[in-house]
DNA sequence: CTTCAGGATATTGTATACAATCGACTATCG
DNA sequence: CGATAGTCGATTGTATACAATATCCTGAAG
């Protein structure tokens, strides 16, 4: 039997889309670990619900990169590599680019209020160097962000890839603090081109950011052993 | 009551897969409308199986960007827009730019040969001169260069982009038959580039062709009422 | 004639039951 | 002792049953 899991159940949104966000910070923070299978009913049991909608929830999962799923072999949470980091990666380094791209074209007063909210959130989350709390407001200023590009499909791709790089992002922030005053720095430089309304320089602030990000989340990795090693 | 569909299951792949495959095909192919309702129960009965895989089967059409699924209030087939093309477009030219260039540094000979191959029935299905053979044949040999790529990120994020931008093509094949011309013309060269194994070269090739489709496709669609106003 | 309340109907969301399949274990044979 | 076939348990895949809710229609009141 699994790792017990901690969260509660709202019901804003849908059964199995609050299952599937509890899931993946649980993930995201390693409650559940790389490799752990994921067991229907396990799951069910402990929220006292029924299997449907935790098969819906492992389906949102594996379309975030967070979940692997065999046929008639179950679920696992997918594992962490180098080689999935650098994957991760490459594909950001365009995608959030082009957001930022865009966003510097589309936004609206109302986009412009809530970026300036979340990036002091996120200015307050690092007071308080929490990787955690960090982690959160960091996702939700990029999200901010991804939305000011009023481009529905690019939020569709970023929302299925911006979760499995959060995972090597915490581990990258637990074992070395200060690589979240990069990040602040970075999206505050990012932010301000979206202000001015500048494409390019949106587009290369954010380019800068996560190539910068990417190296050091990268060696950082390698030097731990957070890939856990098959058992 | 909607459109009667005319594919068979097999299931090599499993259910939800393949009842999704054929429902993406009639999407794209149009034999499922922009707007018409899919209701679980009617795609089961006309199958004969329950709607436990026509559900999970609506949701991977829903990760495509070609159904829309509203909680409690069913699922339709998404609507075609001047401005969801060019959402469309904009992600494709960045990921598949970047496919191309780590193609042509990732590739294998398998891959290669797989490339030529489909390159070869691409070129026969110009021949023929059908939009949805020569569409089928072209979603081939792009999922060949993904491949290449090697990078799984890439691929999945691409294997839920394509899909929808796949409609848009079709309806431009159908309206311009000339068009295939380009594509082929612009799909030799990006795998002349990936046997070069010029990443740059490779990257530009894509970006170029996929520019030149995304204006022409996008007059086309301007000229067309395929957005099929509201009922 | 329009508007709003109420109920009937259609459809999804969740739960449960059953079938199929995979993996591990065991016992038997060489 | 090792290999292998057969069986059993665990888990997913599919089907069905039930619950909840949104929509549409009807009809009465203003």
């Amino acid at each position: 039997m699994g790792t017990p899991l901690a969260f509660n159940l709202s019901l804003p949104e849908g059964l199995p889309q609050e299952l599937a966000r509890g899931l993946e910070e649980a993930i995201v923070f390693r409650d559940l670990t790389p490799g752990e299978r994921l067991v229907e009913e396990d799951i069910a049991s402990q929220f006292d619900i029924s299997r449907s909608p935790v098969r819906e929830a492992f389906r949102i999962l594996e379309t975030r990169g967070l979940v692997l799923r065999e046929a008639r072999r179950g679920s696992r949470v997918a594992d962490l590599s180098r080689r999935d980091l650098d994957e991760v990666y490459a594909c950001r380094v365009e995608l959030e680019g082009l957001a930022a791209a865009q966003a510097a074209r589309a936004r609206t007063p109302a986009d412009l209020d809530s970026l300036d909210e979340r990036l002091e959130a996120l200015t307050i989350a690092r007071g308080r160097a929490s990787p955690r709390g960090f982690l959160r407001a960091s996702m939700a200023l990029s999200r901010a962000i991804h939305e000011a590009s009023h481009n529905r499909t690019l939020i569709r791709l970023l929302s299925t890839l911006e979760p499995q790089a959060m995972r090597y992002r915490y581990v990258a922030y637990v074992r070395a603090e200060s690589l979240m005053d990069a990040s602040l720095e970075g999206n505050g430089a990012v932010a301000e081109s979206i202000h001015t309304g500048d494409c390019e320089a949106a587009s290369a602030a954010t380019t800068r950011m996560i190539r910068n990000a990417w190296a050091v989340v990268g060696r950082v990795f390698d030097e731990s052993d957070a890939a856990e090693p098959a058992a």
